[in-house]
DNA sequence: TAGCGTATGTACGAACTAGTACGTTATTAG
DNA sequence: CTAATAACGTACTAGTTCGTACATACGCTA
């Protein structure tokens, strides 16, 4: 009736099991650094079960890449700023990007790796349709009202302006290493957190205001 | 006397087509998806001979990132912008750093994962003195002047800009396909380049002049 | 409760991969 | 010219790693 360990048998609970340590796995050392046995070690079943659900190495980390996506997805779908003034909803959409990605550091690393690789099995998952990103439609709509205000400019759209969010907030989690052994100077020092978060914010909106060069 | 292939024996000639291919193995599969024997089979050489000359395949990755930051170090030393007032200077310095970033997509891949295995690598090599960087220096340069005309705002440092500079430039090369996938518009397209520099230098200035907010 | 498909475990193999033992040839100092 | 050393090549090994053949147990349904 049950297992040995007092687990019952259950596909779902399996699945999100192995999902999860591959996520850290994958996101620690990376597609060729992670070891199918070491997923299988850190689960409280056997390597047999990650082939049996995901057939292969590739197909487990295309989950993986699928899933950690759908969950930022997710979070971002559930953001409204309409409340806000343009400037501000701007400003806050910032510091909120900044919050999750400090937040999501194994995502971001999910990122770096797949661009390592090119993009190449981000690229089979049409899941991900590209029209409808959360992301961009909410800046399409601050946006849409700060230029009817004729305070924001009008030659930046919104995949421009969410290039530049994430840039910053990405560049300063994902190569904090480097930066750090560079320059002597941790970006992600928390001391510095709300330094750097109102740089971005203002760097955003003094760039989007009419005039402002 | 010579090789069979009309070939003198030249060791700084091997070790640096060793290094060279070496740069480009590691940059494009990561430093556990190379193969020591893929890089030796590019080269007019042997394994024996990265052995040889390198001790171990985590040595040679070792040279091949001290030999990429020491030669983007060397660029930046070059510049120099003091003939120009601090705003146009400033965005000068974002232009330049945003064609050396499109110009060396290797050395970014390399950045990359380089974080990626947390710079436990870069973190061994003193040769990069986290003070002197010539590219902070350039930016304290450009700051000072800025201040002393009471243009520039007092409350971002060089390595604050520098960041930001970075961050923009750096995410646009490294997410590439990432941010190709889930928005479908390439921010590596050259049709859209100068509107991209463009955008930077107006981010970058407009954040620093006083009251932009 | 019988039976069947889903879920799970064990043990193994074929291929790959970093590194080396050993041998050879070129170059140069004296 | 000759000896010594630096530069180079071949062939191999020990250990790893993805993937699977084979065996078994659970639990739902009729």
């Amino acid at each position: 009736m049950h297992q040995p360990d007092g687990r019952r048998r259950d596909a779902d609970r399996t699945r999100r099991e192995i999902l999860d340590v591959a996520t850290q796995e994958f996101a620690n050392r990376g597609y060729d650094g992670t070891r199918v046995d070491a997923i299988a070690e850190r689960t409280r079943t056997t390597k047999r079960m990650i082939y049996y659900y995901f057939s292969s190495k590739r197909q487990l980390y295309v989950a993986v890449l699928e899933r950690s996506y759908a969950q930022i997805r997710e979070v971002e779908a559930g953001l409204n700023l309409d409340h806000l003034p343009p400037a501000e909803a701007i400003r806050r959409l910032a510091e909120i990007t900044f919050d999750h990605h400090e937040a999501s550091p194994d995502f971001i690393r999910l990122v770096s790796i797949e661009n390592i690789h090119r993009g190449k099995h981000i690229g089979q998952l049409e899941s991900l349709a590209a029209l409808n990103s959360p992301a961009i439609q909410l800046v399409e709509q601050i946006l849409k009202r700060g230029r009817a205000d004729g305070a924001f400019r009008e030659d930046v759209d919104a995949i421009d302006v969410h290039l530049a969010i994430s840039a910053y907030c990405f560049f300063r989690i994902a190569n904090r290493y480097t930066f750090t052994a560079i320059f002597g100077r941790d970006p992600v020092d928390p001391d510095r957190r709300d330094h750097y978060r109102r740089q971005l914010g203002d760097m955003i909106v003094s760039h989007l205001l009419v005039g402002s060069r």
